[in-house]
DNA sequence: GTCAGTGCAAACCTTTTGCACAGGT
DNA sequence: ACCTGTGCAAAAGGTTTGCACTGAC
């Protein structure tokens, strides 16, 4: 499926006129073969382990082709920095966030989605985009505050 | 009731062994007369009309006692700029963000808190604070994209 | 050969901080 | 008097951009 999502991408690429190149590759299959809420400065770290030539800037300018794409979606969380994931065409989740040691919980509750349209139709709301987050302590940290 | 935020937030200001002082009083009092989502930099001009002096950094301080004090709530949107606003005590409420006039509707839904509950009861997670948005076109603004 | 992509460093923007002075208690 | 608060300007931290060079088509 990674490479299905490569696919995709590289669709995308041809048909804004852009061009496919080493960087964007190999930024790409190191976004792609990682799990999780990725920052810029995680992806770099990873990527500069293939190859040690690629700048922040690029990793910058390629995730933000990656989340036009619909290949992967930004996340601001409330630390501050600006977080990518990478999605299954479909498929959508929200985050449980601990404050204390930093996991990250995915869920998806299709009640709750159906809820949030209620409410927003409600208000003459067309939503594009929404984003549920609940911030506490995971089972781990919870009692040892 | 502007009157008892304000009486609330003496209170915490003592508890703390802190001062009360003119900018602290031209800032509180600014920001609960104004409604809606402020940034910084919206109530810094609003307070300089009343209160000329007042620097930057000084709203940025107070805006975090009165986050601290319970009085005033600090909001992410995807723009990139912090926003503030005052609830009432319990009150609670989430948004729906136009992404075409930015217009910021607030709304309740208790069915929905709920169900949030139960999800994070599911994963063993406490929950502190959560937070909903939904962004897409409000009614004015649907259709005319 | 052309035009987009890249790396670097500088620029940007929001937020925070250090410091010397002002002011509340 | 003491010690916190303030304004200013500088610093910090994340993100974006200008530029000259590289590389894909």
């Amino acid at each position: 499926m990674v490479q299905e999502r490569i696919n995709e991408f590289a669709k995308y690429i041809e048909k804004k006129g852009l061009k496919t190149t080493q960087q964007r590759n190999d930024i790409i299959r190191t976004f792609l073969k990682s799990g999780g809420h990725l920052s810029v400065d995680d992806l770099h770290q990873k990527v500069k382990k293939v190859n040690p030539r690629v700048g922040y800037a690029t990793v910058y300018r390629t995730l933000k082709l990656l989340s036009e794409s619909g290949v992967a979606v930004e996340r601001h969380f409330d630390d501050g920095h600006t977080r990518y994931e990478h999605l299954e065409p479909e498929e959508h989740h929200d985050h449980l966030i601990c404050i204390k040691c930093g996991d990250i919980i995915e869920f998806e509750d299709k009640n709750i989605e159906s809820l949030q349209e209620k409410v927003a139709k409600k208000h003459g709301f067309r939503v594009v985009t929404h984003n549920l987050e609940m911030y506490g302590y995971c089972k781990k940290c919870n009692g040892n505050t």
